[in-house]
DNA sequence: ATAACAAACTAACAAATGTTAGTTTAGTTT
DNA sequence: AAACTAAACTAACATTTGTTAGTTTGTTAT
């Protein structure tokens, strides 16, 4: 079942709507004003506006748990491994902000095995990225702090990347990409 | 103007839900059934659906624009300021987590001057932390990188505390404190 | 030319939503 | 006992919302 063009602009312009208002607060005809149809045209595309959001959102945690597998299962060193997760948050925040922002605060709005599903690969994706900071701690690479606080500052970090990069996309990615690899890793002190 | 207890209650009740859903997936009738009393009922307490939005969202951001206004006039090193910018943010997830959603998530449905208002508070919050970062910098007490990664790499993190703790309250709040200090701060991996 | 198709339209629907008006209930004050 | 008050209720309202049905329009294939 491939997506048509047309189908593609109807999801990408949702996300920006959604992005803004939040799922709830978007109406199909907020969607349908915005591509200068009438709302009862979008059907003619979609199936509801439920489909909207799963496509938005399931598409993405799919890329998320993919490259977050291939990560876990790696030989690298736990900051090989992280600096990966780093460019991962950083390479989809290029790419579709607007849907990273439904992920993270639309989400609740799926229902039935989505919701499941999508509950499910995000617990996952902590679960593993935890297991990462246990390896890398039990190896003598991380320092031995709560995980919770490791974990939780790092994605928080990612995850709300979209919010102020995206706009004006500076600096570079690639710096960007050193800089929250220096912060988040070694942190912003002075050590003289 | 007192806020009655019957009235703080129902604002309570709203910013769970508001947490949970989102503003404009909560209906009244949501609210009233929170509360086993009728939609109809909750308007002898409150004068709309938008005004407990206001109470909640506006009364925590000014708590942090007053502190953020506090630290950033005064004369302690640049690390204490940051550190007392955890502890604020870390002491309102334990007050009022609920609250806190609300700001983070559904301050866009403010309307007229609260929403400017808040905007202009938000900016200035912003602002004044990227004031700090940059003196840090100069005093030499923190490391050169780009100012906006360090600051919202930050405020990321502390925005954002209320998803994960708060349920547990686990590990306490001082060792979550000094956790964080070091992962912010200092980083995470072991500088042998 | 004709048939077929994609994609827009108009019109309407049932349900949900925020809110108002007027009423009842129960506790407190005079 | 009467009056007052806080806070609940029922009933209804005008809009808004997601969605459906049936129709029109314009392009492409036969």
């Amino acid at each position: 079942m491939k997506i048509s063009d047309r189908k593609a602009e109807i999801i990408s312009v949702a996300a920006k709507l959604f992005k803004e208002k939040g799922y709830s607060a978007v109406t199909m005809r907020d969607i349908a004003h915005a591509m200068n149809i009438k709302a009862a045209s979008l059907y003619n595309h979609i199936q509801s506006k439920q489909e909207i959001l799963v496509l938005i959102v399931i598409a993405i945690a799919q890329e998320f748990t993919r490259t977050m597998n291939e990560v876990v299962h790696s030989n690298e060193s736990t900051i090989l491994k992280i600096e990966r997760i780093i460019q991962l948050h950083i390479d989809i925040t290029l790419v579709d902000a607007n849907a990273l922002a439904c992920l993270n605060n639309d989400w609740m709005h799926l229902a039935n095995e989505e919701l499941s599903d999508f509950i499910k690969m995000r617990e996952d994706y902590e679960h593993n990225f935890r297991l990462i900071i246990k390896k890398g701690i039990d190896a003598g690479e991380i320092k031995d702090l709560n995980h919770d606080v490791i974990v939780f500052s790092i994605l928080s970090t990612l995850r709300t990347l979209y919010l102020w990069y995206g706009k004006k996309k500076s600096p570079a990615p690639a710096v960007l990409k050193s800089n929250m690899i220096q912060v988040l890793l070694k942190g912003i002190v002075l050590n003289q």
